[in-house]
DNA sequence: GTACAGATTGAG
DNA sequence: TCAATCTGTACT
């Protein structure tokens, strides 16, 4: 199975399990961009692909440091109420935008926030520069990542079930892939490789705070604040 | 209306 | 350590 997107059902279940098997999933992002050359439009399409390595889940609203909590529902955070596989994305320090996805069912205001991404240079088009050392920084850390994927406030609200301009897989285009190969669920991420941290930047939210929600694969060194 | 803190980041 | 600079909240 090449690049399948991940379906409804695996955003629709409970939060902290979607913020761990989103570990090691798969970010595709095309990008046009229209250029045009001596009066003729051309269309010149990038695409952008990484590993998720990092994510921090937010369970509203009962967590303090949930936008949602107490189930405030605000101009900004409405999104969060959103069925599962929703984007939520929102400025944060007036500057950089953060990456969430919305779980669960309609109503239930939890997502995750995407915080790391190992770029896949063989994926992107064109392919990354393997031996550039700022591959590392591209996408380490949630504001970062967004800057590099080009994703701003029209992305609130879309459906990465369905969108033609970014989407989740579970696993990589293959040559070798049989076309009658069972269904693929991608790298298998078992237990051991993932350590579970409290979250950053949210000393505020009092025992929420020490909730160990913030997750990413040990030993990365594509995860923020190491 | 004003004041201030915040799911960040890079410069000094 | 600090400041960039929007959004939400708690005030006046």
């Amino acid at each position: 199975m090449r690049f399948k997107r991940l379906p409804r059902k695996f955003y629709t279940r409970p939060t902290l399990i979607v913020a761990k098997e989103l570990l090691g999933k798969y970010l595709a992002r095309p990008i046009r961009n229209y250029r045009i050359s001596n009066g003729v439009k051309k269309i010149v399409t990038k695409k952008l692909v990484g590993k998720i390595v990092e994510t921090e889940a937010y369970i509203g609203p009962k967590d303090r440091a949930s936008h949602a909590y107490g189930g405030k529902i605000t101009e900004r955070c409405k999104t969060e109420y959103l069925i599962g596989g929703h984007i939520y994305i929102y400025l944060c320090y007036g500057m950089y935008w953060q990456l969430n996805i919305t779980t669960e069912k309609a109503g239930k205001p939890e997502c995750v926030l995407i915080r790391a991404l190992e770029p896949i240079p063989q994926l992107c088009k064109p392919k990354l520069n393997t031996t550039s050392p700022g591959l590392v920084k591209l996408a380490r850390g949630p504001g970062k990542l967004c800057q590099w994927l080009k994703l701003n406030g029209i992305f609130n609200e879309e459906d990465l079930v369905t969108s033609k301009r970014i989407w989740l897989a579970a696993s990589i285009p293959s040559r070798r892939a049989s076309p009658k190969r069972r269904e693929d669920h991608g790298e298998k991420i078992r237990k051991p490789q993932i350590v579970a941290t409290k979250r950053i930047g949210i000393d505020y939210a009092g025992i929420w705070a020490q909730k160990p929600w913030r997750l990413y694969l040990k030993g990365n060194p594509f995860v923020s604040r190491k």
